[in-house]
DNA sequence: TATAATCTCTCTAGCAACTATAGCTTCAAG
DNA sequence: CTTGAAGCTATAGTTGCTAGAGAGATTATA
């Protein structure tokens, strides 16, 4: 039995993220203690280790509901869990393609050796986007 | 002299959010028709293609702020200008190198093929990060 | 010119996923 | 037994919008 600091430490989620977790309804509410401070047991230690790894590899607060209960039910089909971590990945590409570009736009941008604003590539580029190499 | 909404025909940005920046005070109050209707002219225009370039970009409104207001002072030196789009991009590197980490973590994990929760390593890495990769 | 369809107006509330603050109570160490 | 850290609840703020209600304005068509 641990207190929600003691939790926090262990499972790298803040204090305040874990007490909103508990309203959001993706951990239980835990016992009390006499003072009626919040104890933890192992079980809620996993539980949260699940969700903050979840969350590290961006999975909504909503996909990890869906996830928390599969794991539940380890005699269920996983369809539902590649499905959701095939999206994921789908979504983590897409946007792996598009900070790209803009990595490609800003590098060119900032290589700009003007020393006013009236020459500066920066602030031309942000004016006129036909200035652009690719579109964003 | 022509309408919000063809304005945002024009620039790609939605009605509401030309309303929510005249209020964040990124563009102007603009004069009004008899009607009390907003009335922008192509100087507006202009000003808004860049903010919303600027947001492609990946600039916060609060950048933007800065950015524009350099953007009106040809004379002045860009260095905070370069500085912006260097932490930008020093942003949205750090962004790609953390995504391709999860790139290669969900895409390890959804090449699982098991039929059933119990085995699946979707939910197993999640529930257990000591069977990651790459830390993240 | 009448009327209908489409804009536009303001104001308020909602989204995600937290984070911060205030004012209080409880706990643990010395 | 005191003191300082940690915990409690409740509320509001963050970023950058988006949605809705209910009213008024404008434009296109009959």
């Amino acid at each position: 039995m641990f207190s929600i600091g003691e939790l926090s430490r262990r499972t790298g989620v803040k204090v305040p993220t874990i007490r909103y977790y508990e309203q959001m309804g993706l951990i239980a509410a835990p016992e009390r203690s006499e003072g009626n401070q919040r104890r933890y047991s192992s079980e809620e230690l996993k539980r949260l280790s699940f969700i903050r790894h979840s969350r590290e590899l961006g999975f909504s607060i909503d996909d990890i509901r869906g996830l928390l209960d599969l794991s539940q039910h380890p005699e269920h089909p996983c369809d539902d869990a590649h499905e959701l971590a095939a999206r994921r990945l789908a979504d983590v590409r897409a946007r792996i393609a598009r900070l790209k570009r803009l990595e490609r736009e800003l590098k060119r941008i900032s290589d700009c050796d003007a020393e006013t604003v009236a020459h500066c590539a920066v602030i031309e580029t942000l004016a006129d986007h036909s200035l652009c190499d690719t579109d964003h």
